[in-house]
DNA sequence: CCCCCCCC
């Protein structure tokens, strides 16, 4: 290191530019990446002391069009600001390549090398000595169209992580973080990981649709939005997955409310910005995920978002809900359990919901779902939560393998608490004196169990009652002898009510009797299936039918309809008697 | 220019 500074104290956190040199050749526009920082706060970096630069991005410059990127940004920037801009900028962005310091070690203290190695001369790759480019005139010329633009030595990859330390570098200059920047000049090469759907807004501002997805390269990740034109132009293009050279997207600062990506900026594609596949993409690193085991979900706390695997044991039917704000949404859970052969809810929305298909038990990876304590433990996946169905990794590939082989069959337990009937692997099985025996629902929090029972009586009177008629709401009403009647739970009254089951049920098993409490949906669970007992009953059964029988005309179509007038018991002598004839009549 | 992360 020969030499090290802050290019502004105005930025927070501090840009640190290193001067560093082999001995032989000296560059001058080396940038500390800021978590390197304390290298330099720490007064470990400093002026002779002996570095290992680990890792770097090096963004070679192209000749002229970076010049002109920043005789236009910087022409922009010199108009407001041009003491700013001559006493800080110039020497930095005329410099034609940087250097991002991303890992580095000291080797030897200042103080052990003693002072300058060598007598080192500037860097330059062709021996030249660059200088800035004037361009005639900063108007906007706009480009070939991607498809004519074949990625080649124009196309260099200017990481994020660059571009976002070159902004913050603005950034702190003019002091204000509403500021809309035009780079027209980079390109950067980005792997997408994850891709929304297209929504619409509406509001008073006006309306208009627009989808965003996510890219990751080796420096960073950033997110990148299309309004409107934009989304017909660039959205079946953009595919998850796969490498795009992308450019003349707006930078802006990032509302960090909205987002969990590590990085202070996005980007906004216009009309003259370009997304061009790359098929060059070894180096780009793919979606990482650090599955968390289902298992391990006990542990950890509540809205942590987390990565997880599993394979989808069961899903619930797509079902269609009302949000606090009125919205209708998809929701869809999922069980899905991995080698830990633990279990877990997991519930997508939207469109996942709508699209996903369990029926064939499938891997299932999501990256950045938020764990919740909703039933225990059980996941949801966020907007920013990827969703993949059978991913092509090997985690993937051994969770299956392990299914078929022994998964499937395992005594699995769920970390969610189910109301509904489950798979009758992980239900809680209670004889009816268990219900006393272990004092069950004494706790703060209610129980669940499930038993086998034999409905020993329904009582028939009070089998109605009138509930608050909002929905989701089900409280018995008041009735106020004025017409209204008044919901305690909605604090209000209302005009009129409606009328719920409520069934008094008496059950049984070998050991105890129990009284419950059957409301409208299990009331008519239980209605249905003895309905289905009595169906069940009258088949194969004999009787004596009174019929009526008539040709009758209907729609143009005439048939005989047979209608039963009386049902008798059958005189079993007679009927046996009949029936003998009737089969001597056949044989002859 | 969006910014919704829900339900039980």
């Amino acid at each position: 290191c020969q030499n090290i500074r802050q290019i502004s104290n105005a930025s927070s956190p501090p840009r640190f530019r290193l001067m560093m040199s082999d001995g032989q050749h000296s560059l001058t526009s080396c940038l500390l990446a800021t978590q390197l920082n304390y290298l330099s706060e720490e007064n470990l970096l400093v002026p002779n002391c002996v570095c290992l630069l680990k890792k770097t991005i090096n963004n070679t410059l192209a000749d002229g069009r970076y010049v002109l990127t920043l005789y236009f940004l910087s022409s922009f920037v010199y108009s407001c600001f041009p003491i700013w801009y001559n006493f800080h900028f110039a020497p930095f962005f005329c410099s034609r390549r940087v250097v991002v310091v991303m890992d580095m070690d000291i080797l030897k203290s200042a103080k052990e090398t003693g002072g300058k190695i060598g007598n080192p001369t500037p860097y330059n790759t062709d021996g030249k000595t660059s200088s800035p480019q004037k361009v005639s005139s900063s108007t906007y010329v706009p480009e070939s169209p991607p498809s004519a633009a074949v990625p080649g030595p124009s196309y260099r990859n200017y990481s994020c992580e660059f571009f976002c330390q070159t902004l913050l570098i603005y950034q702190s200059l003019i002091n204000t973080d509403s500021f809309l920047f035009f780079f027209h000049r980079w390109t950067i090469r980005a792997r997408v990981t994850n891709k929304s759907s297209i929504r619409t807004w509406s509001n008073s501002r006006g309306e208009g649709k627009l989808f965003s997805f996510e890219i990751v390269d080796e420096s960073g990740e950033i997110r990148i939005t299309a309004f409107n034109k934009e989304v017909d132009k660039f959205f079946s293009l953009v595919e998850q997955g796969k490498v795009y050279y992308i450019s003349k997207a707006t930078l802006k600062p990032a509302n960090k409310q909205y987002t969990t990506l590590k990085n202070d900026y996005e980007m906004t594609l216009h009309a003259y910005s370009s997304i061009v596949p790359c098929d060059d993409n070894q180096s780009i690193p793919t979606v990482h995920c650090d599955f968390v085991p289902i298992a391990e979900l006990e542990n950890r706390d509540k809205d942590a978002i987390i990565d997880v695997i599993g394979i989808c044991k069961s899903a619930e039917d797509v079902s269609r809900i009302t949000t606090k704000n009125s919205r209708e949404v998809s929701k869809r859970a999922l069980s899905i359990i991995d080698e830990t052969g633990k279990v877990v809810t997991v519930t997508l929305w939207g469109e996942e919901a709508e699209n996903f298909d369990g029926s064939t038990q499938p891997v299932v990876a999501i990256k950045g779902a938020r764990l919740s304590d909703f039933g225990g433990r059980s996941l949801s996946a966020l907007f920013s939560s990827t969703v993949m169905v059978n991913p092509d990794i090997p985690q993937a590939f051994r969770l299956r393998a392990w299914y078929d082989r022994e998964g499937f069959a395992v005594n699995s337990q769920s970390l969610t608490e189910t109301r509904s009937a489950g798979t009758g692997l992980n239900m809680n099985w209670k004889t009816l004196s268990d219900i006393k025996n272990e004092d069950m629902g004494h706790g703060e929090k209610a129980q669940y169990f499930s038993c086998v029972a034999t409905v020993l009586y329904i009582r028939k009177e009070n089998c109605l009652y009138q509930a608050c008629p909002s929905a989701d709401c089900n409280k018995k009403v008041i009735d106020q002898q004025n017409g209204l009647y008044r919901c305690e739970k909605c604090n209000k009254e209302f005009p009129n009510f409606k009328y719920r089951l409520l069934l008094s049920a008496n059950l049984a098993d070998f050991g105890d009797n129990q009284w419950v409490t059957c409301f409208q949906e299990t009331a008519e669970a239980l209605h249905i299936a003895a309905f289905d007992e009595v169906f069940q009953k009258a088949n194969f059964t004999t009787h004596i039918f009174k019929n009526r029988v008539k040709l009758e005309t209907y729609n143009d179509e005439s048939r005989v309809k047979v209608t039963v007038m009386e049902v008798q018991p059958v005189d079993h002598r007679e009927y046996s008697r009949r029936l003998l004839q009737n089969i001597y009549k056949l044989a002859r």
